[in-house]
Parts: C-alpha cells; structure tokens; sequence
DNA sequence: ACATCATATATTTTCAAAAATTTCATACAA
DNA sequence: TTGTATGAAATTTTTGAAAATATATGATGT
C-alpha cells in the first residue's frame, strides 16, 4: 500500500521500491528544500538526467505532485514548481491552524497511554535536538525539522481520522517549504513553545493546547513573512 | 492551467484538451457515480480499451486520482477503487463541517455584490430543480447533484482561499460518492435545509448559516448511513 | 524599426513494446 | 491433506521513440 500519509521520509529511510516512487521522495524533498526553486520550470528531458528516470515515469510523479499542489501544470506547456506568495502563505498557515487544532482536541480525547509514550518519546528526541542546536552544536536542518514533524503528527494521531492526517501532512510540507525557503531559525522561541504544548497536550488540556497550538503557528507565520 | 480545484466537470462541458484530462475526468466521474464499483480492480489492460488511452496515460490519471484518495495503489499490485466504510463517510462528513463551515464564515464577511448576485444565481437554479423533483419530475440526478454542488461552492467561494476552495472540492467529491452509493434521495428535506441556509447567508447570519450547514451535513450523514 | 508569416527547433503528450514482478496452476514430497 | 517448489500466464512497471504542440528563429514587407 502506497505511503498515502505523504509521510515525510527524508533521509533515504524508506524502501523505495520503485522507480516511482523514489523520484517521488526526491523530487517533493527538493521541492521542499528549495533545492527546485519557486517558479522553476520543470522540463522532462533535464529531469531525466537529474532523476534518472523515464519521461513517463517523471509524468506519473509529476502529475502526483500536482495534485498535492507542489507542482503545477499548464496543460501542453508542462510542469513547474508551484510559485509562492505571501497570500499563498497566509492560506496554508490558517488551514493548518483549522485542521491541526481539530485533529489536536480529538486527540486529547481518545489518546491512549500507547499514545502518550508515543508523544512523549516524539517529544524528547525534539527537545534534545533543540538543546544541542541551542548549545550552538549546529545540528542538521532536516533531522531537526523530522522531528518537529514528528512530533506534531504524534499529537495528533489519534485523532482517529485517516483522511485528517493525509490533509495535514502535505499540509505541514507545504509551510515547511516556506520555512526553508526564509531559513532564519527561530529556535530557541520554537523550542518553548515545543515545551508548552507538550505539557498541555499531557494533561489533556484541550483550550490550552490548541492556544498554543495557534500561536505556535501563528509566530512562525510572521516570523516567515518578515523574511519574505 | 490545470482545473485543479477539481470543479466537477460532468456533462461533458468542459473543452477536454488533452487524452489525460478527458480520461481522469471519466474515471472520477465513474467512480464517484458508481460505475465503478469500490474495491474494484483497476487492470490497466481493461481500462485501455474502456478509455481509450495508452497505459502511460492511464498511470498518469491514476496517480492523479491515487493523491486525491479515489483511487488506491498497492505497490507492484496495481490499482483498484478505493474502498467505502462507515468510518471513511464519518470522516469526510466531519471534514467537510470543518472546512466548509470555517470557508463559509469567511465567505459571508468578504462576500461582495457580485458574489451575493452568484448565490442568488445558483441557488435560483437548485430550488427550481428541486420544485420539479418534489412534482414527481424526475430531474436528472446528475443535474441536480451539479447544481447542489455549484450551490455550495457559491456560499463559499468569497472565503478568499485557493487552498482552501481546492481541498472542499475533493472533499465534496467523496461525499457526493457515499450519497450516489445509498442512492435513496431526501429531496423534500434537503430543499427546505437549502432553502433555510441561503437566506441566512444572505442575510449575512454566520452564526445560524454554520448551524444550518452543520445540520444539512449531518442529516446527510446519517441518512446515507442508516442505508449503508 | 516593427509586425507578420513561414520554417526549424524544442518540448510536451501519447503510444507500444520490453523488463520486472506477481499470480495462478500443477506437480511433487512430507 | 497440507505444504512447498516449479514453471507458465497475467499484470504492473519502465523505457525509448513517434506524434502533436508550442516556442524560437529568421526572412520579408511596410
């Protein structure tokens, strides 16, 4: 069964079965990662050096991230990487706030203790990368924001909603890419506000975690837009 | 352009361009109205003489329609049509609350003359229709579905969010899915509810619009539910 | 100089067939 | 009977090249 989660599974961690499949990762990762700039035409021949993969099998992975709207096609004139804008931003933002909130008070709700060992550990490999890269001990980017990942998606997991999760995490890639596309950390305002909303979501304390959750969201969406 | 709110395009309106686009769109529309059954195996050699199209093509739309959740892949197995469950319509109807209540605030504060004069419009054309349904005029079901779709995307289209307006479209879709699968109408009901909510968003009532949409919803829901 | 048209080049779209993998049927052994 | 190996058939995945379309180039006339 295909990862239909859109988990983000950076670091080659994956069994990439098929051609497909790892062209897929590659090309959303370097979506994400500003290595395929905004606006970016996407053109198949230099893809196939790139990539190594068929025209055909680069269409098959193109028209997937269409749909997720990290790519956008202009019909018979081919494939671009999605432009950005501070409108654009604004929208992702909100409708991450909307959904990570619901997802976030459901969750509370039916969490098991299988699920708070879940955030807690998801909690203590964040908070330890925070505390390194606060001691200067520059960690890597993407570690950092794979466990930021995960750690917003154990809040939220069991909010017994498959189709809540898949929304959100191309959700969560897509302000993502505008994190990285800015690249001024925020770290040590992160890092508390990481910490907030751990031990509100422990003591199962609805209001306040998805005020946190918000404002979490919120400040990272400013700071974004300062950078812009 | 690519239509990528997914407008439902049925009736071969629109100006199909390209063998994909034509292909994707009689494949959603197949499986949404039932044509093809969930679960379905989707054999890449049957569909190309059914569609018309090479297999390249056919992977094209499939993945497509995979991103989107209509379609489910399995690795080196193939595609088949996604699955319907109690728990998937919870989902999708609570999703659909979520969003389209929160787009339908927004709508009513943004919302100018011209999209008044759209509401108005659209909802013109669905009363009528229903009216010659409840006659025993059995309207066209697809027709008539068209119009309850152009009528809620009206409501919220003044919402002032791309992002937004793309994932209710999708969202609309699957929900239209569970409602052609039960195929046992509510006509009577659901046109007194229409009735109820375009009066409310012209009058500009967010508060009692939510309500009512939330209820429309939700009486939806159990409805198809009770026939599953 | 500027627009227009024709032609050549580049690019996308589509197809058909090769390669890889799974599924099915059959035979054999425990 | 049950399980396991074997080979054939069916199916998916991937490729490379043909067809269709768009873009760039350059010549011609005003």
């Amino acid at each position: 069964m295909r990862n239909t989660l859109g988990k983000l599974n950076f670091l080659g961690s994956a069994p990439h079965n098929t051609v497909a499949n790892a062209t897929y990762e590659r090309l959303k990762h370097d979506i994400i990662f500003g290595k395929l700039e905004p606006g970016a035409k996407l053109k198949l021949e230099s893809l196939k050096d790139e990539y190594a993969a068929s025209v055909s099998t680069l269409r098959e992975t193109l028209n997937r991230l269409t749909s997720e709207g990290f790519v956008s096609a202009a019909e018979q004139r081919g494939f671009f990487v999605s432009p950005v804008s501070a409108d654009d931003l604004n929208e992702i933002a909100n409708l991450r706030i909307l959904l990570e909130c619901h997802a976030l008070e459901e969750s509370l709700q039916n969490g098991d203790d299988d699920w708070e060992a879940d955030v807690a550990g998801a909690y203590h490999k964040l908070s330890t990368t925070e505390a390194l890269m606060k001691n200067g001990n520059d960690a890597d980017l993407e570690t950092w924001k794979e466990y930021d990942w995960q750690f917003h998606l154990s809040l939220i997991r069991a909010c017994n909603s498959t189709n809540l999760l898949g929304l959100h995490a191309t959700l969560f890639g897509k302000y993502l890419r505008y994190q990285i596309l800015v690249l001024t950390y925020r770290g040590e305002a992160a890092r508390k506000e990481h910490k907030a909303l751990f031990e509100a979501a422990i003591a199962r304390d609805g209001d306040a975690a998805t005020k946190l959750l918000t404002q979490h969201i919120m400040n990272g969406l400013t700071h974004t837009l300062e950078y812009m």
